[in-house]
DNA sequence: GTGCCCGTATTAGTCGGACAAATAGACGTG
DNA sequence: CACGTCTATTTGTCCGACTAATACGGGCAC
């Protein structure tokens, strides 16, 4: 079963962006497997075809096979032992705030628990780190928060680059609270602000415009005020919330 | 440099722990070149010899340090590329709330800035989920936390037994907000409660009982009270961070 | 019948050695 | 001086053999 498409080279690399590395096979193979997991298609517990037979069905050498499932394991989506093989982990056992298991979840429809989870994370976090920013951020990353609202202006949240920019702009807060951690959690964060837009979207009448509630975070955090800093990006982040929670039950079927 | 002792096989199962698997060398490999790095021995930007001389130097197989480096990429560590090699990532592609990497950062002397980076966070996640958890725990998970907390009692924090209840009674809340990306973050509030115990234990005269907070943030959860909960764990965790930075500046030399 | 021990088959793990592909940097050319 | 090309180096991939761990089952003692 999963007839796993031959793509091998080419095809994968994104348009319009700078690509970084022309996918070596243990890469495709890891996302191509870790997407599998993720979405279900694989469930805990179940165990994987043995190496060889897999590597051959897939088309690849067993040591390209194994460095894909040395990575899957490293994120803790399966572990594997003699005799036993290969086995999907538990979800409690899977680093979902690892960056690249966290695009596989969002590569297909994410189940809605994950979204709602990662908008709870949102509200527990932001607000925090908005607070600390405020009290810690460096003028240039003052400036980088002004440039990034300013794209955004410029763009509008249905381009790519709007979309960049709103991500960016969250991620300087993060990493304005000068706190190694916190940082680390951008790429959780910055998944759920891509599907705040992605929910938006869907329902096509936009609810509300987002740029002043930005931009009330942004001055507080210009000048210096915690408090207001945390209020606003409370209001921001609930407000996200509330369209992403509507928008969900309107969708409960795909 | 770095003669990278010889242990191979043997020596690292930890006494008194179940030992999952009898440590596999590319296991191994990556655990001591991992501790390597966030311990600093190889410096952001840094490239490692290639693969041959590596591997050579390690006695071990080039596939068994390819797959070793393959779970260091996996979690951010190094990025490789043909020609270039492979090369010490910038602190900030670190995935530091990886269970791994966090871990081998504690394995040495963890930088004060992680510590109290981890404390932050702490005190940013530890009450807001103990607010959900009161709203959302089963009573199943209560029944759990008592045990926990007993067991603390029984054996004291300067035992292993009673420390693993500590973080058991941290992880049970987690577990209790039913969110997916916030029991993620288990092991890395764990991190934090396992460094509390160890400072407290520095400083020989233990500051404080936590028992009484501790009890107030189960009675809280227990009674289904999200503000009572959210209070009583912040200051369980301000006591614990203030215990610490104190004694983290008394030692600000190793 | 029951429980334990040990053998064996199966599976991942390790090895080494060859060849392919990518590419940084040197080199030549206009 | 700019720019394309060539090459050496490094990772990436493949293959096939052997090793080591271990789940399972069959036989043995009780």
């Amino acid at each position: 079963m999963a007839p796993e498409k031959k793509t091998r080279t080419g095809g994968d690399r994104r348009i319009g962006k700078p690509v970084r590395s022309p996918a070596r096979i243990h890469g495709v193979i890891a996302h191509d497997l870790g997407v599998a997991i993720v979405s279900g298609q694989y469930k805990p517990g179940e165990i994987l075809q043995n190496e060889i037979d897999f590597s051959e069905r897939l088309e690849v050498s067993r040591s390209a096979y194994r460095e894909a499932i040395r990575i899957l394991a490293a994120k803790g989506l399966v572990e594997s032992r003699p005799k036993t093989g290969t086995r999907v982990n538990p979800e409690a056992r899977w680093n979902l705030l690892d960056p690249d298991v966290l695009a596989w979840s969002f590569e297909t429809e994410p189940s809605p628990a994950l979204v709602k989870g990662l908008f709870e994370l949102r509200l527990i976090i932001e607000p925090a780190a908005a607070a600390l920013a405020a009290q810690r951020r460096s003028p240039e990353q003052v400036t980088r928060m002004r440039e990034a609202l300013m794209a955004m202006e410029r763009h509008g949240l249905n381009t790519e680059e709007g979309k960049g920019a709103d991500r960016e702009f969250h991620a300087t807060i993060l990493e304005a609270t000068d706190n190694p951690p916190l940082l680390s959690l951008a790429s959780t964060i910055g998944a759920g602000v891509r599907w705040t837009t992605v929910y938006k979207e869907r329902k096509k009448e936009l609810p509300r415009d987002p740029m002043p509630d930005h931009w009330k975070v942004f001055d507080a955090i210009a000048s210096g005020g915690p408090e207001a800093a945390r209020a606003a990006m409370t209001e921001l982040v609930e407000m996200a919330l509330h369209d992403t929670a509507r928008a969900l039950q309107q969708r409960p079927r795909a």
